[in-house]
DNA sequence: GTCAGTTTGTGCGATACCGTACATACAAAC
DNA sequence: GTTTGTATGTACGGTATCGCACAAACTGAC
């Protein structure tokens, strides 16, 4: 390619305040990045954080039966390895290169020594993490697992959120939150009631049979669980 | 109800650094939360971030044809207003009370001044800001559009954050990033090409007529480019 | 030039979900 | 008790995508 490696390349090494680039500097590596590259395992500790400059990097979530979703793209004008300056250290999905370029990297210390300077915010930047794997996760589960699968997930993750194993809720509302028709919402409210796992009136959901639903819904629910808890463990004893 | 207002029912603050927590004490304002209260609309700056105790929030996404999906669920696990802090003041989604109940506010200056304390922090939180933006909107687009405006989507995506108008790229890793089957990728492209939009072979693209894809592709895009414009404005001339 | 491997194209039945229309059931108001 | 509105159930044709199987076209190596 004959691209000479520029760190001001990157649109972000690019927007920094001088003072904090030229500190920087000379810990930025250049990296080569060929296609294919894995830069970072789903839930592998990173090493660095990397900012490219001709190269495109593709978040990608790999589900457990191997299919894939892409979450994000990333290019000269991002960094791959949010959660490292988030706090989490990991994310649950895969950094790939997409398009063969160049790029540079900092290390995972460096990046973490620049946030030692702020106080509380790793708190909320952890939970903003947490937040991000919802998404992702949802956006895969949008792409691969069926309505049935969903609305186990859906009242699972809401029944996290209350106390009892009530929700008040109409299959209307349910329908829009997931982004399917209301009837499409009957149909599998029916046959979860059918099986015993929950029953319902009116607007009024009765959970039955909690772990009947984690058994049924897809993997989604337990990734986006165990990552609150990871990322939040604080729990609080009401 | 009668549930007593405990701030330290939201995990969030019940975690905070006693000094912090009593710093904020005095701040935070009772707030009740009926079913369907708005918290803040799509796009519109926020007055205050909000930390629920027993009410549930959805964050919706709603599409330009009035089809929503929600993005994600915010308990008393989570805050609801992330973008204050990330910087980015506002986000292209809507936040609704999910699950009527009670839940605690702190005005935007507040949080605002608290984030003044860290210093070049504010760039790399407003990149997140625009990279949750893209999750999002790949979640909603996973759901509602058809395979060929995500290829769409997804070669303008690509297209910004390379040099010239060539891609490369195979069917089959295309067909990974959108979580779909080859063929599907195969005969979508097949419609592009036919329609003069690109050209390809073995795993090289050339984009043709870069208006007509921005034409055929859904609002994901869009928003998408538009967010990261929004956010990071700081354009460097290569 | 042949062979092996990769990339792209095609065909077809299966299926999950959609759009629409309408029926039923329950609840609250009068 | 009747009425009105809301919530849920049912039915049916349409369609986008899937899963699978296989053909065709091109590339690079030998």
């Amino acid at each position: 390619m004959g691209v000479s490696p520029d760190p001001l390349r990157n649109q972000l090494l690019a927007a920094l305040p001088d003072a904090d680039f030229q500190r920087w500097l000379p810990q930025l590596e250049a990296v080569d990045m060929p296609l294919g590259q894995v830069l970072y395992e789903s839930g592998s500790t990173m090493s660095h954080i990397y900012f490219p400059t001709t190269a495109i990097i593709s978040l990608l979530y790999v589900l457990e039966n191997g299919s894939s979703a892409e979450i994000a793209v990333v290019g000269n004008e991002g960094l791959v390895g949010v959660s490292l300056f988030m706090g989490g250290e990991s994310t649950p999905s895969r950094a790939v290169v997409q398009s063969a370029g160049l790029g540079f990297r900092l290390e995972a210390q460096v990046i973490k020594d620049e946030f030692k300077r702020a106080p509380v915010l790793h708190l909320l930047l952890r939970y903003t993490q947490a937040l991000i794997t919802q998404m992702s996760q949802t956006a895969v589960c949008n792409r691969h697992h069926t309505l049935d699968q969903q609305l186990c997930r859906w009242l699972l993750l809401s029944l996290d959120r209350l106390e009892g194993s009530e929700l008040v809720m109409t299959q209307e509302l349910i329908s829009n939150m997931l982004g399917v028709r209301r009837e499409g919402v009957t149909e599998a409210a029916l046959q979860l009631q059918a099986a015993g796992l929950i029953r319902y009136a009116r607007g009024r959901i009765s959970v039955l049979d909690r772990p009947g639903l984690e058994k049924r819904t897809c993997e989604c629910y337990a990734v986006v669980k165990k990552e609150y808890d990871r990322l939040l463990p604080e729990k609080v004893a009401i």
